[in-house]
RNA sequence: GGCGGUAUAGCUCAGUUGGCUAGAGCAUGCGGUUCAUACCCGCAGUGUCGAUGGUUCAAAUCCGUCUACCGCUACCA
């Protein structure tokens, strides 16, 4: 009975460490404006989002509050749930890694891929991170750091499962190849494709020994499958795949027509995810979007730096559907947004207030003022009607083909485009005119018909983006019918109906006002931020023996050459007292090299020698670093080289 | 270093397969209007379409080189 087309359309899973914040939630935003919008247009629609809750991030951040892990992810879970709600977002099902059914369905997956050979057990060489205890492929290292706390990795063995990617690699290239729709935008197809796929791909290792908070390996307990195989799945274990016969929900939805992501996790879920579908002999999902990051004032948003913003206070100084707004009108396809308060007032104001509010608003209260709050019928056309007429229509099959393409801002710009020529055609009519001239009494009803209608149209377009401004739309012109049918022509408002009374849907934002009110609250949640801060960043206690093994000593620096293709890489020969020594340093993007020489600065002396792009380092500088910028330690008062540093 | 992307009005960006006086929104200035949330409508702009060569009857649009910024990737003991 029911032959709708479906449309399967998920979010990744949020990590369950701590609650995201507004570039995070910008996802589900997006995810939920495209699933309601597909509803629209009648597709049968399903829409999954969740928590990954597992890994050693989350054991550790359990065992630091002295709870349970489990309870831990409950907590922030609920926290996620509570803030996707606030956001107005429609899914069908919020799945969590730690769900039984999911857990038991990963280990079957495991045990399948192990069974036929795609899997196998072996010796482990990799980045270790000592104080994490944590393992890291060559490259999930960023910057020869470990990719959780930031510090430096060493190399160690460990034993393992693999996952043999490399032979599902010319099916998956020839795939890509085949279906240029698959990976959004095209640029990042290209950075797959000479990064990963040209040089040829690594095996994966899939398994952990390191911690324990993951999901066993049941024919090998002491192994927890790692990230990619339990958080991956969530896709289809959420709609009941099972190897040994997945459920009519799987059958009927799978394969997903879109996977909704960050651009950061590209390579995992147009890499890892389509070959683990290819050797569980699944079909593989039709697109996937990596979309842009919010930034904030054209930085990233990270607690470190003190500028992150949360959906919550957003929404209570905005609305949620300001935000939501801003969110979707905002960001583009491609290219990294940008959020200020500042920005998001001058948007609210100009486009919902002013162009959408105002039109809404004036043109219900024509409605009371010249017909008893009665939508007239229109009587009267003229050459004025057709240009409206014609750009709703247009905008209609506009933001259609907008939205296919997953165009969210072009589609919000369509219709704001819609309220614009709205705007214009009252002006036109000048139905203030008419209404004092008893003989074009007919030409009023038609001018006020013609607005509701166009508005009505513009409160259906809306709703995937802004629902309940939409539905207050409907509200205040009384519209009966809303569906996407209903907008395929023009003047399917009822005449006869009462209006409600004319209330303005966004009220203008004074930016002075507001602002002060922002910078008011700042203060109050700044501490309680930062209190958490230290014990990320803490490693295990040490005894003093410990701090012995290691030598500083101040060093001066008495020249330095950039180290050739290499961007940040400076040989540097520094003297130690008498001794002179050659050290390697990453620095070149913070200090020029007549900057570093006659510098004395602090430097490890007994740290293994290494080579680096070929040349010898017997060393290593130290400095303070936070993101992206840098600082060398230096000595306080003017002092040579080869002093003890304790 | 390798791969890729972007550089267009003060700001944020559109500009499909090269074609007439290069566009939109916001901000600015001027004018109009009063139904409305000091709102809306109109007009005015400014632009060496990053720089420089080339292909072409014709290039913001194609090709070469250069510069700046961004992304992915490697190097940062």
């Amino acid at each position: 009975m029911n032959n709708k087309e479906k449309y399967y359309i998920t979010t990744a899973i949020a990590y369950a460490s701590r609650k995201p914040h507004i570039g995070n939630s910008y996802e589900i935003v997006l995810t939920d404006a495209i699933a309601r919008f597909q509803k629209l247009i009648g597709k049968d629609v399903f829409f999954l989002t969740g928590t990954d809750e597992h890994g050693q991030k989350i054991q550790l951040e359990a065992e630091a509050k002295g709870i349970s892990p489990q309870q831990y992810v409950d907590g922030v879970a609920g926290e996620i749930k509570d803030l996707w709600g606030l956001m107005d977002t429609s899914y069908d099902k919020f799945i969590r890694t730690t769900d039984p059914a999911h857990k038991k369905v990963v280990q079957k997956i495991f045990k399948k891929l192990y069974d036929q050979g795609d899997i196998y057990k072996s010796e482990y060489e990799g980045w270790y991170c000592v104080p994490c205890e944590s393992f890291f492929t060559e490259t999930q290292v960023t910057d020869g750091c470990c990719p959780d706390c930031g510090r430096p990795v060493q190399k160690t063995k460990e034993e393992a499962y693999f996952f043999k990617m490399s032979k599902y690699q010319d099916r998956l290239m020839k795939h890509i190849e085949e279906h240029p729709e698959f990976i959004q935008p095209e640029s990042r197809k290209r950075e797959m494709i000479n990064n990963f796929l040209k040089p040829g791909l690594q095996d994966l290792c899939v398994s952990r020994t390191s911690f324990s908070w993951g999901i066993p390996v049941d024919f090998d307990p002491a192994h927890v499958i790692y990230v990619w195989i339990d958080a991956l799945s969530n896709y289809i274990t959420a709609l009941g795949y099972d190897p040994d016969g997945s459920s009519d929900l799987y059958k009927k939805y799978w394969p997903a027509d879109v996977h909704v992501i960050g651009k950061d996790i590209l390579r995992f879920h147009t890499i890892y995810w389509p070959i683990m579908l290819m050797a569980l002999g699944e079909p593989l999902p039709k697109q996937i979007f990596g979309h842009p990051w919010l930034l904030f004032d054209n930085d990233k948003m990270s607690k470190s730096k003190g500028n992150v913003m949360y959906a919550d206070d957003l929404i209570r100084h905005f609305g949620v559907d300001g935000i939501r707004y801003y969110l979707l009108s905002e960001m583009p396809f491609a290219q990294d947004g940008n959020i200020t308060y500042e920005t998001i007032i001058a948007r609210y104001n100009s486009d919902l207030a002013n162009t959408i509010g105002n039109l809404v608003n004036r043109s219900v209260a024509m409605v009371s003022k010249y017909f008893g709050s009665v939508i007239p019928a229109p009587a009267a056309y003229n050459d004025l009607d057709n240009d409206l007429v014609a750009t709703a229509l247009s905008t209609v099959a506009d933001v259609k083909s907008k939205m296919d393409n997953l165009k969210a801002s072009d589609a919000l710009s369509s219709i704001l485009n819609l309220a614009r020529r709205s705007n214009k055609y009252i002006d036109e009519t000048m139905p203030w005119a008419l209404a004092k001239d008893e003989s074009q009494k007919e030409r009023l009803q038609t001018v006020l018909y013609n607005l509701i209608e166009s508005i009505r149209i513009i409160s259906v377009l809306i709703s995937p983006f802004m629902p309940s401004t939409s539905a207050k739309i409907a509200g205040q012109i009384n519209a009966g019918e809303l569906s996407w049918e209903s907008i395929q022509s023009f003047g399917k408002t009822k005449a006869g109906v009462n209006v409600g009374i004319a209330e303005p849907l966004f009220v203008r934002i004074d930016e002075n006002e507001k602002m002060a009110q922002i910078l008011a609250e700042q203060p109050k949640t700044a501490p309680a931020e930062k209190q958490e801060e230290p014990e990320k960043d803490t490693k295990p206690e040490v005894s003093i023996d410990d701090f012995a093994k290691l030598e500083f000593k101040t060093a001066k620096i008495i020249s330095a050459e950039k180290i050739e293709k290499s961007d940040k890489l400076y040989k540097l020969i520094v003297e130690i007292g008498t001794e002179q020594r050659q050290i390697v340093s990453g620095i070149a993007k913070h200090y020029t090299a007549d900057e570093l020489i006659g510098k004395t600065v602090i430097v490890i002396t007994n740290l293994k020698p290494v080579k680096l792009r070929g040349v010898e380092s017997n060393g290593m500088l130290l400095a303070a670093s936070i993101g992206d910028d840098l600082s060398l330690c230096t000595t306080d008062k003017p002092f040579p080289g080869g002093a003890q540093v304790r």
